[in-house]
DNA sequence: GAAACTTACATGCACGCGCATTGGATGTCA
DNA sequence: TGACATCCAATGCGCGTGCATGTAAGTTTC
């Protein structure tokens, strides 16, 4: 079992595909639509989210932040524009680097996250837990 | 193990898009570098190849591809188009409810799908195989 | 069999994406 | 200091996608 031959890795596909369309279109109608954000847009807020958390003050690069992102950097050039038009984010020039920038949640971003995380994980927890398993997706943070 | 816990639902969907985008990606570049053929056209000849097999003469209707695909009705007609357009494919009317389109594979179509079958299949060994597997995923059809 | 509804497919439109290019800031070497 | 390579981010452009709509064909109801 879990051999890599034609069938398996085709069936292996197939689950992967089915997995992550599911998953990602409900992520991103849910996000539209009960918290104004896109998927991508999330994401960004989720590495700044997360950062936050370290005491970083919120700060990440650009390039850290593509690092960590499925998206070219024109997209998240782009997608910065937007979240910064929505007043969710503010970009700074870095004073080591200028050729770099930083990207800082506002409070009106962080808590636009805030309220979009639950969100986001009642939709993974949805999609990628096994039915049989008897922990309680709900109860924790 | 296996829990629905917040940490192991994240890395669960950290790991499928990762596996999802590094497979799409390497495909759609193999496809279209080597065939010149995107993603979503192979997808489509796949079925009409497999359908096909089945000694259905490669015949599908648009409604039946579309259900296999995850891709809206509009993309998959314009899909289409692009494969009409490059000799690959024939929509042809249906006999019983004019309102629905067959798709057949020319023999051109047949011939390219079969050209890009390993091309298609090298991707998804290559990043569906457990590195430690024993298998020859290269020696098989 | 006419009207109302449903289904199959195509198309106008807006949007997000990647690629290629540009422009500005650094770094390097002579 | 000047010339050149490198790096970061923004932008022009074309493309594929989904949503909403349009058109034609089939179905249902009376």
């Amino acid at each position: 079992m879990e051999a890599g031959s034609d069938v398996d890795v085709c069936a292996k596909w197939s689950e992967t595909l089915r997995v992550y369309h599911n998953t990602s279109c409900e992520l991103e109608n849910e996000l539209q639509s009960r918290h104004d954000l896109g998927l991508s847009e999330f994401e960004v807020l989720l590495i700044l989210g997360r950062t936050c958390g370290d005491q970083a003050e919120g700060k990440a690069k650009m390039k850290d932040i593509e690092a960590e992102m499925y998206l070219s950097q024109s997209a998240l050039s782009r997608t910065v524009t937007r979240l910064e038009k929505a007043g969710l984010v503010t970009r700074a020039a870095c004073d080591f680097d200028r050729r770099a920038n930083f990207l800082m949640l506002t409070p009106s971003g962080r808590e636009r996250f805030e309220a979009a995380k639950p969100t986001h994980r009642a939709v993974l927890v949805k999609h990628l837990t096994v039915p049989g398993d008897s922990q309680r997706a709900e109860a924790c943070s």
